[in-house]
DNA sequence: ATACATACC
DNA sequence: TACTGGTATGTAT
């Protein structure tokens, strides 16, 4: 195990950079702790409960460091004057609405800080320890690694800069930066300056000015994404041809891959060049692992090394100079941390053996999934700095933190995070976990308050995040709506509903809507309470934001629909009150206003005497057989939504019932051939405009046949509204 | 189920 | 002159 272990550090980059971080001194013996007794960790794993580890915020540093985006933990960023360009930082931003919500959002992390070193001091050494239990479970982790290190994470250098640099090369020796009021991402002269991305730019302006002397200026260049993203997909495409089967782009400007596939051609036929080799990779070449396993360790590690050298430059010349790190290791996790190591234009092979002591050396922030608040969090309450420290106080993390969150630091600790992109199981854990659990849209506009002006605006973002959804063939169980105040503070506010699934960009907008109003009413009450004297402070906001959560596949939902349509009407009318499980779930809720049986009886009865006692596929009447009207079938409604609508009638029944039904639409309809008949009111539409065709059920639904339903329900005369009034009305 | 927090680029 | 982004996911209750 100890013979070739042997980092092998960037043999073909051209420089070799001095760092100055810390992160490169001679990590401790990296025989395998976990694997022999854990004693005289388990010393180490209990901070004494005297013990001072209380740093008062005096420097500037540390007040800025929960405060600011002062990192220096980006590459090109060493060995610069980070008090000073703290100090400007901190300086400049002053008092802003944004530096006081920073301060409040630091304070509540401070609070938790004190918790967590309560509990700490309430605890019994005991208590903190690591258990058997825990280190078998670590062993079990370590056990199921992967031998070879096989897989890359591949990181543009300064993405944005570097594409516009391309056609502005006299930019690259002054600081220059992508984006006006929010830094994207700068080139390595800003860097020397501290601008860095997501610092506003107005702070980076300063920096370069201040920190000059006054000699220089930062220069901005506008983003041009459709200029990234075309240089994207062309790195993408040149990757792709290295592991076709599980490449993944994780942003504009990070792709992880396997190489292990590529690297058993590459071994097995040594005379074969790039493009046979990509030509064979096409099929995916089995028993990889085991192929992989019988080579030896330096081979493997040499030719991985090689062919991630070459898909470098391979990039460099498809984008016509743009360059790009790489990292290579056991898993995603640590072969993303080493792909920034030896940036720009380099890149880090970890060795597995020396997996260990990597990232023992490494500082806790560099973990990907470890930012801001859980490096202050871990630092302040455990005194843990390193990945060393995590590791010896396990037992203490697994005390302090949630279990998930302290089985991932553990897990981090031993360099087994992100295992499950490990070669191993990449396939199935990216095709398993893959599925994305939400989408959203927001945006930022100067402070705010007219409420029409924000309203559309929120209508604005909901047909954004419909086209999106669109795009993505998903519909969205969750709609939550995130509202940012003038003064920084995000409320949201979410909502769901049994069964429903939304993507229509009108339903967005009516339910972001409501939920917006809601927000609204809840500050001004909110406001009222606390300042007696006026609560006229207005509702003044900065962003608006619409988010989709537990989402499934559109067409699942279509399926789902249609089953459910076709339940509603098809159970036996005589049936008794329970029905199958699913309908009980559709059904049971709003029993105490509707009669939903009955309802459904009558409605059936309606449905069975227009089909003439026939049977009808409802897959048969709400979809056609275009291919381009899939989105329409969304539009049917569930019955748990026909309810709903019916318990709206019953609610405003004498001023708001509904006649939706328009002469021009039918006069539309009339004009054509081909018609298919509502199953409800027996009316009949064109078999090409499906869209219409749902909007009619929907109306059918809302209007003549329930009102008629109710009314033979509740045997009473239900007054017909004289206006006609369209469906989106009806909503809003 | 939902409000809020954290992290990433 | 102005004056801090957008998207995704996890945690706490």
């Amino acid at each position: 195990m100890s013979n070739d272990r042997k980092r092998i550090i960037n043999p073909y980059a051209k420089e070799e950079r001095k760092r100055s971080d810390g992160n490169e001194k001679e990590s401790p013996s990296s025989t395998d702790p976990v694997m022999k007794s854990n004693k005289e960790t388990r010393d180490a794993g209990h901070v004494g409960n005297d013990q001072e580890i209380i740093h008062p915020e005096n420097n500037i540093s540390a007040q800025a460091s929960a405060l600011i985006i002062s990192a220096s933990d980006k590459a090109g960023m060493e060995g610069i004057d980070r008090k000073r360009i703290d100090a400007i930082i901190l300086r400049e931003s002053g008092n802003s609405q944004y530096i006081q919500s920073a301060r409040r959002r630091d304070e509540k992390v401070n609070g938790r800080i004190l918790q967590l070193r309560q509990r700490l001091k309430e605890a019994s050494p005991r208590e903190c320890e690591a258990t058997e239990e825990l280190d078998e479970s670590l062993r079990g982790y370590q056990q199921r690694q992967a031998i070879r290190a096989t897989c890359v994470v591949v990181d543009m250098d300064m993405f944005y800069m570097a594409c516009e640099l391309l056609s502005r090369p006299n930019l690259k020796n002054k600081p220059a930066c992508v984006g006006k009021e929010m830094i994207l991402t700068s080139n390595y002269v800003a860097r020397r300056y501290g601008v860095r991305s997501a610092m506003a730019g107005f702070i980076g302006r300063k920096l370069v000015k201040e920190l000059s002397g006054d000699k220089l200026k930062l220069i901005q260049v506008p983003s041009n994404f459709d200029l990234y993203k075309e240089k994207s997909r062309i790195v993408n495409e040149v990757i792709r041809e290295y592991d076709p089967h599980h490449m993944k782009s994780y942003s504009l400007d990070e792709v992880y891959l396997d190489i292990g596939p590529y690297l058993v051609l590459f071994l097995q036929h040594k005379d074969y060049t790039h493009e046979q080799i990509r030509e064979a990779l096409i099929i995916y070449p089995a028993e990889v692992m085991r192929f992989l396993q019988q080579q030896s360790s330096m081979v493997c590690l040499k030719a991985a090394d090689q062919v991630v050298f070459r898909l470098r430059q391979h990039v460099q010349k498809a984008t016509g100079g743009l360059t790009c790190s790489a990292g290579i290791a056991r898993t995603h996790t640590i072969a993303k941390i080493a792909s920034d190591k030896n940036k720009p234009n380099g890149q880090l092979l970890v060795d597995p053996v020396s997996t260990l002591a990597f990232v023992r050396a490494l500082s806790i922030r560099k973990f990907p999934g470890i930012g801001r608040v859980t490096e202050k969090l871990l630092q302040q309450v455990c005194d843990i700095h390193t990945g060393l420290d995590l590791y010896q106080k396990r037992g203490l993390v697994h005390f302090l933190f949630q279990p998930a969150t302290a089985e991932f630091l553990v897990k981090a600790s031993i360099g087994c995070s992100g295992e499950g992109s490990s070669f191993a199981s990449f396939g199935a854990e990216t095709e398993g976990s893959e599925h994305q659990k939400g989408i959203s849209r927001e945006r930022s506009f100067s402070p705010e308050s007219d409420w029409a002006l924000l309203n559309s605006r929120l209508e604005d973002i909901a047909r954004m995040l419909a086209t999106d959804m669109k795009r993505k063939s998903v519909v969205g169980h969750t709609i939550t709506l995130k509202a940012k105040l003038a003064s920084f503070d995000v409320l949201t506010r979410a909502q769901s509903k049994k069964g429903i699934y939304i993507q229509n960009p009108d339903e967005l907008t009516t339910i972001a809507s409501e939920l917006f109003a809601a927000i609204r009413a809840q500050h001004k009450n909110n406001h009222n309470k606390k300042c007696s004297k006026d609560g006229s402070s207005s509702f003044s906001i900065r962003l608006l934001g619409i988010r989709c959560s537990n989402l499934i596949e559109e067409s699942s939902y279509q399926a789902k629909q249609k089953g459910m349509i076709k339940r509603f009407f098809t159970v036996t009318p005589l049936g008794d009150n329970k029905g199958s499980e699913n309908e009980q779930n559709y059904m049971t809720k709003e029993n105490d206003e509707v009669n939903c049986t009955a309802t459904r009886k009558l409605m059936f009865n309606r449905y069975a005497k227009n089909q003439n006692g026939k049977e009808v596929n409802s897959a048969d009447i709400f979809s056609t057989n275009s291919s381009s009207t899939k989105s329409a079938v969304i539009n049917v409604d569930s019955p748990i939504n026909i309810k709903k609508k019916i318990k709206t009638d019953l609610n405003t029944q004498t001023e708001h019932t509904v006649d939706t039904y328009d002469v021009q639409q039918q006069q539309d309809e009339e004009a054509n051939e081909e018609h298919v008949s509502c199953p409800l009111c027996n009316r009949s539409f064109l078999t090409q405009n499906n869209a219409k065709l749902n909007a009619h059920i929907d109306a059918c639904l809302n209007g003549d046949t329930v009102r008629q339903v109710i009314r033979e329900q509740n045997c009473k005369e239900v007054p017909k509204s004289r206006k006609r009034q369209r469906l989106t009305d009806f909503w809003s």
